[in-house]
DNA sequence: AAGAAGTCCTGGGCGC
DNA sequence: TGCGCCCAGGACTTCT
């Protein structure tokens, strides 16, 4: 599931590839995956423009073009943007396809369909629901161990809940969260203003760090994410309790344990996460 | 108004 | 072996 890290490694996979390039022609093979504008004006509006630079907010792709536009892409679970040699038949599930002046192509490929485009004036950005109401960017100076602190203040929500909430941070989900809460040794459902000064600053620091590692091993990859060159990522390896479910904790030796909140899976360690 | 539940999807894993 | 069932999950909508 493309998170803050994955969607980060896209970026950058793709951005020396792509940027100055022009879209020459766009096929929209699945219209329900866009937003925003209609089926029929997108692929008009895109021809001729160039790509500026890539940008991210959150776990959202922002593809900045030429004549004051952005392309907003979100892969939610399955979503794959990745730069195909010409004549790369599409893959099965592939719902658009951006012709580039190179010959090369953009393949946005989902398989659950999950995924969303929108396509809008720059300037426009702050009108799209989702990215509008983005919270703090967990890797940006913005994000203060006191912000952090003044924010859970008042919040009665449990703190793994909030966590995902991307109004709250903008980039994390299920993995990361997981993994930033064991590495705090704080217990996904305590209540979030229930947390100590020493438990905040644990998290705080935690949360950059799983972020930051994630990023150096340019992402997780289960089973369907991969960079804008199709590669997997390695941080797999470096998780320490998502998905490892009767496994031993690699803190405490004792097993990791599994339960939902929000109707979610989460992965902790009793012993170590009280 | 915050929080819970329902919705969208497909492939894989499971039971029989 | 093969069929059918159910689960995974991010963000958005709807309900309480």
């Amino acid at each position: 599931m493309p998170e803050l890290p994955e969607v980060e490694t896209v970026k950058r996979s793709l951005e020396n590839h792509i940027s100055g390039l022009t879209i020459s022609e766009v096929d929209l093979l699945m219209p329900k995956i866009l937003k925003t504008p209609s089926p029929q004006s997108f692929a008009g509006i895109l021809a001729g423009k160039t790509i500026k630079k890539l940008g991210r907010r959150g776990k959202y792709l922002l593809i900045h073009l030429s004549g004051n536009h952005t392309l907003v892409i979100h892969f939610r679970m399955t979503g794959r943007l990745v730069y195909s040699p010409p004549g790369t038949a599409p893959a099965k599930h592939t719902h658009a396809v951006f012709r580039l002046s190179n010959g090369h192509e953009l393949h946005f490929t989902d398989m659950r369909q999950f995924g969303r485009m929108a396509l809008l004036e720059t300037d426009r950005l702050d009108t799209l629901a989702g990215l509008k109401d983005l919270g703090v960017e967990p890797l940006s100076e913005e994000f203060t161990r006191e912000f952090l602190k003044k924010q859970l203040k008042r919040r009665r929500v449990k703190i793994k809940l909030l966590l995902l909430d991307q109004t709250f941070i903008a980039g994390l989900g299920n993995i990361y969260a997981d993994e930033a809460l064991h590495k705090a040794r704080i217990n996904p459902e305590k209540t979030a203003a229930h947390l100590t000064i020493r438990e905040i600053a644990l998290l705080y620091r935690a949360i950059r760090d799983v972020l930051e590692e994630g990023i150096a091993n340019r992402g997780t990859t289960f089973r369907d994410y991969v960079d804008g060159m199709g590669q997997a990522g390695s941080n797999k390896e470096a998780l320490r309790v998502y998905d490892r479910e009767g496994k031993p904790c690699l803190s405490c030796g004792k097993p990791v344990v599994r339960t939902r909140l929000g109707g979610r899976s989460s992965y902790y360690c009793p012993s170590c996460q009280k």
